[in-house]
DNA sequence: TGCTCCCTCGCTATTTCTGGGGAGGGGAAA
DNA sequence: TTTCCCCTCCCCAGAAATAGCGAGGGAGCA
């Protein structure tokens, strides 16, 4: 293990990641390794050993809306072995079965990671083998695969800096207070309120906190202090 | 290292999850090992060896709104040491004077974390000791101290499963739209022209997220949308 | 001593948002 | 086929936020 993940770590590019996932399927002796970076938005980026077609084939039926390894690792934080995920649905089955025509192993163990401003990925590994013997494998290697996991979401958003927050001015206190209450929901009266203030002085900490921030209104103002992390809600 | 992950990973309830902490701390040799959870309603737990005193001020001064750490740990991915955090503004100073009078070490090294829905949590080291000391030991343990904190949110999560963030019905992609461009600043006058609406139309929009989400105002419900994942801007 | 930034408070007018109704067509699932 | 959700459009009145002026005291820095 300790030679692969320093390989990783030392990886520079996206090219590098792609032979590092080939690499770390050779010394595991899976079929599939695969690193997919999932936008909210919907875009992707990803990284691994699928074949060419099923990848095209994927995101040209934008699976992604019905994948259930994606649709179940977003609401968890725990790996998650696929068997444990819903493909009752019909159009899960359908995917299923077209997935494993495409070579993608009946067994599966996805990891989910998140990173700043809601960026998710998963690092799946994925293989052909019977149930008894891909639970001794996931069980022993469980945490090499986190740490696999977590370093190619380093490199991943080391080499994608469009994804870093711009500095800002910092926010005085009490207009991180503002925003924050703010941001919880509360009219301009109750935060002066809770602040034990006059409206019209608070009014003053959102307009500067506007100006600082570049917002053109208290809700845009909000929205960049917390994607800038100036405020935690 | 590996012992002591087992232990955690076999902790039941939070009490556990206490006197674990307090192990790792003895194991490592540090003066402080704590796990931090940051709720979105700024309510907050957490577990570790820091003394009642100081978490008690800490609470009562709101001092998350002020933490670098926090702050700091928030817009990254990978883990920081404290050193390579914004400490120039003055909140941020007397916080530092007064975490360091309360016998939390000079030295630090957070790991983010983050979970489904907008969960946030830190899990923190913390010595007294010199810079290169620091170093070493930090780049000796990253992994360990990835995997334990990730041990210790799959720990948390388990136990306090009502303080997961609900899982909010999902948006529908015009709701999306509209919150997207409300994050971004535009009026409603702007978002209903800029997505070929009428604006009773976005209003309805606007209103039924708002419903789903739980938001008492345009505000609050664009700040769910996003510390949910729900939306990137 | 100036300078800058932070905190606090005031007024008025205008624009924007919110809350209360209501209506119809389309698609997907049950 | 019915039911549910999504998308689209409309009116009106009251509540809230924004824009434009203003003021003074205190802390820290060159």
């Amino acid at each position: 293990m300790e030679p692969i993940l320093e390989d990783l770590e030392q990886a520079e590019g996206l090219a590098a990641l792609q032979s590092a996932s080939e690499e770390i399927r050779d010394h595991y002796g899976v079929d599939h390794v695969v690193y997919h970076w999932v936008d909210s938005a919907g875009d992707q980026y990803g990284c691994g050993t699928y074949s060419d077609t099923w990848r095209d084939r994927y995101l040209e039926q934008n699976y992604l809306r019905v994948d259930p390894v994606i649709l179940g690792c977003f609401q968890r934080f725990h790996p998650v072995d696929w068997k444990r995920l819903d493909w009752s649905s019909k159009p899960a089955r359908t995917f299923q079965a077209e997935a494993i025509a495409h070579g993608v192993g009946n067994q599966g163990f996805s990891v989910p990671i998140r990173g700043p401003n809601g960026q998710f990925a998963l690092f799946t590994t994925s293989h052909s083998c019977d149930d008894d013997t891909w639970a001794t494998w996931t069980e022993a290697h469980r945490r090499d695969l986190i740490l696999i996991a977590h370093t190619f979401n380093e490199k991943a958003l080391e080499f994608e800096p469009d994804r870093a927050p711009e500095q800002s001015q910092a926010l005085s206190p009490r207009e991180v207070d503002a925003m924050t209450f703010l941001a919880m929901g509360y009219s301009r009266a109750q935060v002066a309120d809770t602040l034990s203030i006059s409206e019209h002085t608070l009014r003053v900490y959102i307009e500067s906190a506007r100006f600082k921030l570049g917002a053109m209104n208290t809700t845009h103002a909000v929205a960049r202090a917390m994607s800038r992390g100036l405020i935690v809600v």
